[in-house]
RNA sequence: GGGCGCUUAGCUCAGUUGGUUAGAGCACCUCGUUUACACCGAGGGGGUCGGGGGUUCAAGUCCCUCAGCGCCCA
């Protein structure tokens, strides 16, 4: 006999324990498997610039309970565990820390250093990540760990590359982007922050000009720097003389003056009048002297702002940019890109910005082009990380041609190869991907995928011998981004390097840019030997992740598996799994010319992507995108979204916000278990989820709610942020994701009374088992015929069928919180409220005994391994329990039980999913059931409404049909267990005792003689009342049938719903009726 | 500005294609320590389903509109 469970559960111990127990039996791990299906999820990789916070763990918690349950199902299921670089991200955690405690910037260090210090910070919360995902239970195959930076990763990024270079799909052009000219970077939107500042709004304007009539003339006055007509291509230096002005003048206003040095046109709404006869003429821009044209742009230009004239500086603001490239504008770059203005500034040429404002100001005032100035609030953006300004500023990028990529990933959407849950879900993803922008690529950083592409200038001639074919580039619109000679600059390497030849920036320059595919550095060498020289730009994050679903897998790696990390002692049992393997490869086909390699194409492509809907296009649909383009399929079938973790003030929890919480901390307070079962019971279809969250008091255990001004404490270089206890007063610090208490320092917890949900129900199963545990002594498995079963056990088996089958379909359909609400209802209201309760009288007896343990073992069997993937850790330790008290089990057949062919297995994460047969759900039993319940309830309502003492013993005369008299006799010891009630007599021939009080079941009616207990007037009330509302129900019940529209129109069900609805309440309150009268008679 | 959601009990959330009297957990009130469980048991109170309008025999559910909130894209 095992030791009795203590009476409440302890996670800590048993998450340790199995943990280690499952890794060492490696029952985490997948290889391929002839003859089995597969289950694969990729994770959707965590970024190692922080730890995970409770998003992750929702994340975290379905992908592992979708593993776990289709593991239990018969198949090879894989999860893929793994971190991602995030570029931009890490690098500038990294950068800051350092700016902040040694005042060093990545320049005073060089690129070698700064990337050693960030793999050092990988290295620690890669670390902390992964065992953050080991603590929730995951059930990841942990050998295939990988990281977007390491060398599996790596050659699959740069055989994508060189795959789409060679087929055109990438090249470089120029784009707007976010400059820090502090930081000397661009960054990414998310990076940059938006703040109003009190500024200045200029208005100003240009004289119109216009071409002198007939032969040459001198110059009227001299017209700026002719060298920058020249450049901007409208004009011919002798024609730029030839403009004078015509006394017009268009008016506008700006934030920024200095830009009129990039000014490439004035722009004028279609549509206003005050302007359609200057559309097409031209404007010469006082502070250089360039002539620009007037042209009309709905887009831009707003009739109702200011002046109804804009300037345009394409190369300098975004909607200025757009209508660049709308009306085919010269885009004029004057940043230097430190901020100063560089050489088309001309006369400006090395001040700073903000220093040529005021020059250029006062020199439009000079020249008599100033009208006024005002102050005014401007939204300025700024850089998160060095708090400067931003710049728009145009500069070269790498893009990938995003048309047929994108055609193809929409494809498989709308045809249904990768389906979306919730299906609104499509939507996002369709529209993103149909506006077919090309994708920015490249990255001003450090941390990253180094571009693989080298170049330089050629001098002299093209060898045509070298060129492959021609190629044009076109963006969205139609237009030509790039055209070029695509060649192969080494004869016989074809498949390794690629190269293209383009227009250099000079005139009549050429450039030879070089892809060298992974794997040959020999090739770069001689490039760099021969003056090339390789691009400093990474490539953006997205485009490694991208490729996680098959670069993990081994692509493009044809020869053998991707490598693992063995645990020790784990390397004998790998070998054998590889033999068998290879064994049966013979007879695999692989499914794409591209794949050849046993791992990828068995597991390739995946089931389901788990993640949530922020990330629909920069990941899920980039992934679709490369997984077509390298396997020809597509890298999941099915991608389920989930709801978001906001904070308690309803903000999305974020490592950049510190309003995460660490699970660990919740883990910790409530349990593994708890956390995980609170939080698949959230996730739903609909909703996001709050999760408001306390610190408790290390004194008092008193909580204080977490605000906004915690979340956003900070040391500042001063002590550590401490909180005064709301009850207490004591002061304490606390966890939070920017900084670490300081050393023995009195610390609160993190806690969330939402989790106490998980936590009781875990200490429900467990004293649930306990009991059984206790009651199991002496079990043998054997048959039990149906007729041996008793109500209760037949009931609980088919309510027990009834749950297995909703729980399954709710997880087919990815409604975690339905699956777990069932799951709950079923252990709690069902089989301990009722079910243990009723079997405690049969315990006491030894004749009734043995059917009752076995039927309890079946139920604990079913229950603990259809909990197992909600709860893996209770559910595992009390099934080692379940295994010592019961080592032999019975299982259902038919509605009856017979004993198990094959002992448990050892550990219930690899035990079969449960099966109820479907003849063990008996729909009548269960009503008949519910009647017993209902009596029961009644009954305790009685006692409860008029005090009647708990310890009083009732007696019950029930008057009703024979069979429900029959069956309610078949459970009369019950009653007294239940409600402590004796069933004295039950049938039609029952009279009502004196003195009763009683209640009504539509087809019964109870009465318990407590004339001594009760005042029976107050009763009398009582049943009036409740006969007034029947009566209430039943006059709308009536209405609706007297209603010609609802008769005519309603479906003939609902009506018959009605009927008999009416029917039933006519019933009942005819029985109250007649309660009343016999009350009457007594009292 | 465009798109997708959300607003239901004090709190956090369910509520399938419209159909009988709108549910759960926590919190609250009353009673209770009968050897599984006080992280418990029994019973109870509490909602004009964000406001307004419409469609329908019938609206928490469908449509319009207004207000507030969240996210994504410009």
């Amino acid at each position: 006999m095992t030791t009795e469970l203590p009476k409440t559960y302890e996670p800590a111990a048993a998450q340790t324990r199995w943990v280690e127990h499952w890794l060492n039996q490696g029952y985490c791990n997948a290889d391929p498997t002839p003859g089995k299906e597969q289950h694969t999820i990729m994770i959707p990789l965590p970024n190692v610039t922080g730890a995970l916070h409770m998003g992750h763990c929702l994340n975290g918690t379905i992908q592992d309970l979708l593993t776990r349950w289709r593991r239990m199902q018969g198949r090879v299921a894989l999860w893929m565990p793994g971190t991602d670089h995030a570029g931009i991200a890490t690098q500038a955690v990294v950068e800051r820390r350092m700016l902040e405690e040694e005042k060093l910037t990545r320049h005073d260090i060089g690129r070698d250093a700064l990337v050693a210090r960030i793999w050092k910070w990988k290295n620690e919360y890669e670390g902390r990540i992964l065992n953050q995902l080991k603590q929730i239970g995951s059930s990841c195959d942990w050998r295939r760990v990988r990281f977007t930076l390491d060398d599996v990763c790596s050659k699959a990024v740069r055989r994508t590359f060189f795959k789409m270079f060679s087929d055109g799909l990438i090249y470089r052009g120029k784009r707007l982007v976010n400059w820090d000219t502090y930081l000397q970077t661009a960054v990414a939107d998310d990076e940059v922050f938006h703040e109003d500042i009190a500024g200045h709004f200029w208005t100003m304007n240009y004289p119109v000009v216009e071409r002198r009539a007939g032969g040459v003339s001198p110059p009227v006055q001299p017209c700026g720097d002719v060298a920058d007509a020249q450049r901007s291509g409208w004009l011919t230096p002798a024609a730029h003389l030839n403009w004078i002005p015509t006394g017009q003048r268009i008016s506008f206003s700006t934030t920024r003056p200095e830009t009129m040095l990039g000014d490439t046109a004035i722009c004028v709404h279609p549509t206003d009048e005050r302007y359609t006869d200057l559309i097409g003429k031209h404007v010469q821009i006082p502070a250089n002297g360039r002539i620009i044209p007037i042209i009309a742009d709905a887009l831009l230009a707003d009739k109702t702002l200011g002046t109804g004239a804009v300037k345009v500086t394409p190369a300098h603001d975004p909607n200025d940019y757009a209508c660049g490239l709308r009306n085919n504008l010269e885009m004029i770059n004057i940043l230097n890109t430190d901020g100063t203005i560089n050489e088309n500034g001309g006369e400006y040429q090395g001040l700073d910005r903000f220093e040529a404002r005021k020059k250029i100001v006062a020199r439009m005032e000079s020249l008599g082009h100033f009208e006024k100035v005002e102050d005014r609030v401007i939204p300025m953006m700024y850089s998160d990380r060095s708090k400067t300004a931003i710049e728009p500023f145009l500069s070269d990028q790498w893009f990938v041609k995003m048309d047929t990529l994108a055609q193809s990933a929409m494809d498989a959407v709308e045809d249904g190869r990768v389906r979306f849950f919730p299906q609104r879900y499509a939507k996002t993803y369709l529209d993103w991907l149909g506006e077919k922008r090309d994708w920015c690529i490249s990255r001003q950083l450090w941390w990253g995928h180094r571009i693989p592409i080298w170049s330089k200038r050629i001098v002299g001639p093209v060898s045509d011998r070298s060129l492959k074919r021609d190629i044009e580039v076109r963006d969205g619109k139609g237009n030509l981004v790039v055209e070029g000679h695509l060649y192969h600059p080494i004869v016989g390497r074809e498949h390794d390097v690629a190269g293209i030849i383009v227009d250099g920036p000079e005139h009549g320059e050429k450039l030879q840019l070089v892809c060298v595919a992974d794997g040959c550095e020999e090739i770069e060498r001689q490039l760099e030997q021969d003056g090339f020289s390789q691009d400093p730009d990474v490539l953006d994050t997205w485009f490694s992740s991208a490729l996680w679903p098959h670069a993990t897998l081994g692509w493009p790696d044809r020869a053998h598996n991707p490598p693992m990390r063995l645990a020790a002692g784990a390397a004998s049992q790998i070998s054998n799994l590889k033999s068998q393997i290879e064994s049966h490869s013979e007879n695999r086909k692989p499914k794409t010319e591209n794949t050849a390699n046993d791992v990828l194409d068995f597991f390739y492509p995946g089931s389901v992507l788990v993640t949530s809907r922020d990330i629909i296009t920069l990941w899920v649909a980039r992934m679709v995108l490369t997984g077509l383009y390298n396997m020809g399929d597509v890298p999941f079938k099915h991608v389920y979204i989930h709801p978001k973790i906001l904070d308690g003030l309803g903000q999305t929890m974020s490592k950049s916000k510190g309003n995460g919480v660490d699970p660990l901390e919740l883990i910790e307070k409530y349990g593994t278990d708890a956390v995980r079962f609170t939080i698949s019971s959230l996730a739903g279809e609909t909703q996001d989820v709050r999760l408001p969250v306390g610190y408790e008091c290390p004194h008092c255990q008193a909580i204080t709610p977490q605000t906004k001004e915690h979340q956003e404490m900070r040391p500042m270089g001063g002590a550590t942020p401490s909180l005064k206890c709301v009850k207490c007063k004591k002061s304490f610090q606390f966890p939070s994701p920017w900084f670490k208490p300081d050393e023995g320092a009195p610390v609160a917890r993190i806690v969330s009374e939402r989790f106490e949900y998980g936590r009781n129900f875990c200490n429900k199963l467990w004293n649930a088992c306990r009991f059984a545990f206790m009651n199991l002594e002496g079990f043998s498995p054997a048959a039990v015929a149906e007729a041996d079963l008793q109500v209760e056990d037949r009931w609980v088996l088919s309510r027990l069928a009834t749950t297995v089958r909703e729980v399954t379909t709710m997880l087919e359909r990815y409604q975690f919180d339905q699956a777990t609400r069932a799951v709950r209802e079923f252990t709690w209201n069902e089989f301990c409220d009722w079910y243990l309760e009723m079997l405690k009288p049969r315990f006491r007896n030894e004749a009734t005994r043995p059917v009752a343990q076995r039927c309890l073992v079946v139920v604990v069997d079913t229950l603990l391994r259809l909990l197992h993937p909600f709860a893996p850790f209770i559910t595992e330790e009390l099934w080692h329990k379940l295994n010592e008290v019961a080592p032999d089990r019975c299982e259902p057949q038919g509605a009856s039980l017979r004993v198990a062919d094959s002992s448990p297995t050892e550990s219930v994460m690899v035990a079969p999913w449960p099966d109820m047969p479907l003849s063990m759900i008996d729909a009548a039993l269960e009503k008949r059931f519910e009647r017993l319940q209902e009596t029961i309830v009644a009954v305790r309502n009685v006692r409860s409404s008029y005090g009647i003492a708990p310890s009083a013993q009732l007696k019950l005369f029930m008057r009703c049909a024979p069979d429900v008299a029959e069956q309610l006799q078949a459970v009369a010891s019950q009653f007294d267990f239940l409600s402590k009630t004796m069933l004295e007599a039950a049938g039609l021939d029952v009279t009502p005792p004196k003195g009763s009080v009683s209640f009504s079941l539509g087809d019964a009616d109870g009465y318990l003689p407590v004339a001594d207990l009760v005042d029976l007037n107050a009763e009398l009330d009582r049943k009036k009342k409740e006969a007034d509302k029947l009566r209430g129900f039943i006059k709308s019940q009536e209405a609706k049938l007297a209603n010609q529209g609802f008769m005519a129109k309603a479906p003939a069900d609902v009506v018959e719903g009605i009927r008999t609805t009416k029917a039933e309440q006519e019933a009942q309150l005819e029985s109250i009726e007649r309660i009343i009268r016999e009350l009457g008679e007594s009292a």
